[in-house]
DNA sequence: CATGAATGAGCCTTCATTCAT
DNA sequence: TATGAATGAAGGCTCATTCAT
């Protein structure tokens, strides 16, 4: 007999998300069938609409799942206020790094969320705005320069963000830190050997 | 009767790739019927098989054409080896902007061949090969910092080029040069107000 | 604890019957879902198999209350075979009103009865077989012309009855009375403003 | 080769629409399968969605050629407004034979659009108010008996319609003529023997 | 007396693709 | 160069019903 009641129905309901969490990662939403999400739980199909409503319906919930998580790591990892500007290295760093290592420690809804889902636009629009927010803090305070559009820099670092991820962090070629460490490496010192050159004087 | 042979085939092949590629960048490739573009055509269904052996095979050929020109478009544009220090930024503009300016003439085939296409990565690989070489030979030159990994910073450029595409540059909001300009001032010259804090430090 | 045994299991049971009948009524046999039913009730689907053992019969259940109700009100309700002649008007009419008064007071079972079933033809086949009885032991009398066929007559009183029960009775727009009163004053009299005409003269 | 271009493909959707007709007039809505109607035609199931949207719109189709049949007949069939006072009963005759004619020799979808038809209500409904019309006008020219209420004479005529139909008519009992003479019959000149009794004065 | 969990069976519908002309 | 007509193959979903507790 059961020990909790109700037990059995969250567990099958579990085990369908992550199946189906994976083959939409790795087939797409349309290459994958609920026949097979199902098979592989160990149910038949009935089932699968005894906990969603549909195909989409457990779609969506992973997104959701990744776009809340997601959301509540930016916004726990914000920028304080009061740093030193040494600290603003640092600062960046360790933002980086959480969200890297989110998206390396749930590659599926990763790739679900950041380039399944057809608003992953939205999704990533989210993020940039939420950066936004934390870079023109720190540029008012002083911190980076006058000079750049901090709208497009946003855009900029989600761009590397979810490139890095899809290329070298999900297949596993690099690790969360190392990548990490790269990023702040180019984005706050620039990739000129010596920085006496401006393009504007060109 | 028509002037040239084959002339009103040619016609249709033409217009069925056109309206295919309108059809796919906008709705994907599932969500994009036959049906629908052999009617926007002006055609019925068999005569969609005249031209193309299957839904697949017009697609790669948009994919491909996008790959092509792509490539012939980054081979073209290489730097010159022989470049002076001060000419750095300015080659670096120049490729930008040839680049943002291709992606922004052919908006539809840049969305297959660089979001939808499920080879896009290769084609992103092969863009991101030829900027290795290029950044090497230029960071051998002296112009970059010895320090960086030239084939993340080159993953990075190819990340910024894509969701600024998507996300500013298709939709209109900005051009090419400006997205090329602000590209090539993030990336030389990094985010920090002054140069005299270095993450290694830390 | 119960106070008499087996009393919540009949109160489900009635309960089920009550929606069901509501259920059926109102939308038909199949449109009408197990799971709705066992929902309103506030029981689970397996509880109503507890108690019917599948959707016919629960159904079956319903339309023989109905004729069974039916069959006894009309056997009832038989003419007094000593009948006076100026008795026949007041004897049909008492027997119309009460059929409508029936009629009006289950609506939903009769239009289950009467409308739904499968076998509702039966039902009226055996109310017309009634009528039929009674009608020609009138003729028989000399109440009614001899040259009408009792089995037609009965029929289109049948016909009548359901007709103004679904449009006039169970939509409350007319009451029992006033439509036993019409169809009498229409049935022994006719439409004719003056009976000198006779169709076989035609 | 075909001789007409497109008769072939009418020809598919007649076969249809006839034995769509058959199965759901023998079957019912729900009992009928796109299957069966499918391979009764010698086609197989999408040649259906060919030519039809859906399994409603085949039906609703069959209800929809009865509705429009029947509202002509009846709209066509409208007393002259000038008729003596001896052509009612013939009349009268002549529009009941016409409507019977007409349900026996459709008898598949007169049972589709008469019982059949969720809105069947709605086509009654329309065919009472055209008899309204019809006999209120017989009323005024004082041909009908003035204390008897038109709209309920309507509805009773639909009823014993519909039901002879049902009963009499359809499974090939009685014929169209028979019936429409023993209604007028009955209509007309009432069930009573002798017409000096009156049910108001009882 | 009742429920949580699950299933068997089946139907409608869609879409890319082809045959014959 | 094209069309009218049709199909093969498959997938999503629903519902009545049951098993084990």
């Amino acid at each position: 007999m059961t020990l909790v009641k109700g037990l059995k129905g969250k567990e099958s309901r579990m085990r369908l998300l992550t199946i189906a969490a994976d083959e939409f990662a790795n087939r797409g939403f349309h290459e994958t069938k609920v026949s097979t999400i199902v098979t592989r739980a160990g149910l038949t199909q009935p089932a699968f609409y005894l906990y969603f409503s549909n195909k989409e319906a457990i779609f969506d919930e992973l997104v959701n799942e990744f776009r809340t998580r997601l959301r509540k790591l930016v916004q726990t990892s914000r920028f304080a206020p009061t740093v030193e500007a040494h600290d603003v290295p640092k600062q960046l760093l360790m933002t980086l790094e959480t969200i890297f290592r989110f998206l390396a420690a749930t590659p599926n809804i990763t790739r679900i969320g950041l380039f399944l889902a057809p608003n992953s636009d939205q999704i990533k629009e989210e993020l940039t705005s939420l950066l936004i927010d934390n870079l023109r803090a720190e540029q008012q305070m002083g911190h980076f320069r006058s000079e750049l559009a901090m709208e497009t820099v946003a855009e900029c670092i989600v761009g590397i963000v979810e490139r890095l991820t899809l290329s070298l962090l999900l297949p596993g070629i690099k690790g969360p830190e190392s990548l990490a460490l790269q990023v702040v490496n180019l984005l706050l010192y620039g990739m000129l050997a010596n920085g006496d050159t401006s393009i504007q004087d060109s």
